[in-house]
DNA sequence: GTTAATAGCACCAAGACGGTCCGATTCACC
DNA sequence: GGTGAATCGGACCGTCTTGGTGCTATTAAC
């Protein structure tokens, strides 16, 4: 159980946004600064926009900013946006299909959501301000310890 | 964010091997009863056992039993046994390759172990044993509510 | 009108997943 | 003790979701 780097881009990338200046960031820039590859974080930042957590700002003078504080996202509200909704299993909404053949009286769908909102609870603790390391702010574009390995 | 199918499952075989009489059973017969396909019981039983949740005995008359009691096993534990460890970043235990290429001195790693923590801790809480729906002993061979919808 | 930026789409490749098979091992029975 | 059947064990394979990429249309500043 673990979930993809694109994720942990994203947190980068927000985490990285809150330290601008509030002038829109171009997805090219923080590609840039960033040292990720720029077709991905133009996707990020597209599901981010869809999952208002950024608003975009199109045209000559445009780019990406956050739509609301650091302190006020959380790592849940992030996993949501690029992974989709925390369901622990398969029955919590894929209730049109009868995919298990016993779901419809299956007695532990309920015991799941309960799990469900503990994992979501925990993920809600963490907001993304807390996610934001000390060199974020120290240097602008970040240079890597070694070129290549 | 969500987990396979085969999670689900595993927790109703073991459900279903906690209401047994302590004999072992065997993959054809827990698949029979629960009306899931054989050869993905088999795969999963094998990985429960390469886990270490259930046992195994071979032969004419082996099968397979749990080794503790259904309090004892947690949801983290079957999660753990099908979808390997949680680890929530790819930072965490991809330490081999520099993936990101800061993670050097990325300073997140130490945040991530904290909601690593936390899910892990939510995941642990909920015991196999809460799980048990209502209907598991009270017929032996489930049957659908509709044959094929 | 030109330039620079996002938006949305389709496309491609890699990895994981679910599923199947056959061989190795063990116990029951004769 | 030998035979046989039934079991677990691991290797294999097609499929499908996922990550990653590129192109074209649209929008706003200059």
């Amino acid at each position: 159980m673990k979930l993809s780097r694109l994720t942990d881009y994203a947190v980068i990338l927000l985490t990285k946004l809150s330290f601008g200046d509030g002038e829109p960031a171009s997805a090219a820039r923080l590609s840039e600064e960033l040292m990720l590859p720029q077709p991905t974080v133009s996707k990020l930042l597209k599901m981010l926009t869809k999952a208002e957590l950024v608003s975009s700002q199109r045209g000559a003078t445009g780019g990406y900013a956050l739509t609301r504080s650091a302190e006020a996202i959380s790592i849940g509200d992030v996993i949501a946006a690029i992974e989709g909704p925390v369901a622990l299993t398969a029955c919590i909404d894929d209730s049109e299909e009868d995919v298990c053949g016993v779901q419809s009286f299956c007695g532990m769908r309920g015991n799941w959501v309960l799990v469900n909102a503990a994992v979501n609870d925990a993920l809600n603790k963490v907001k993304l301000s807390e996610m934001a390391p000390a060199w974020m702010n120290m240097f602008g574009p970040v240079e890597p310890v070694s070129e290549k390995a």
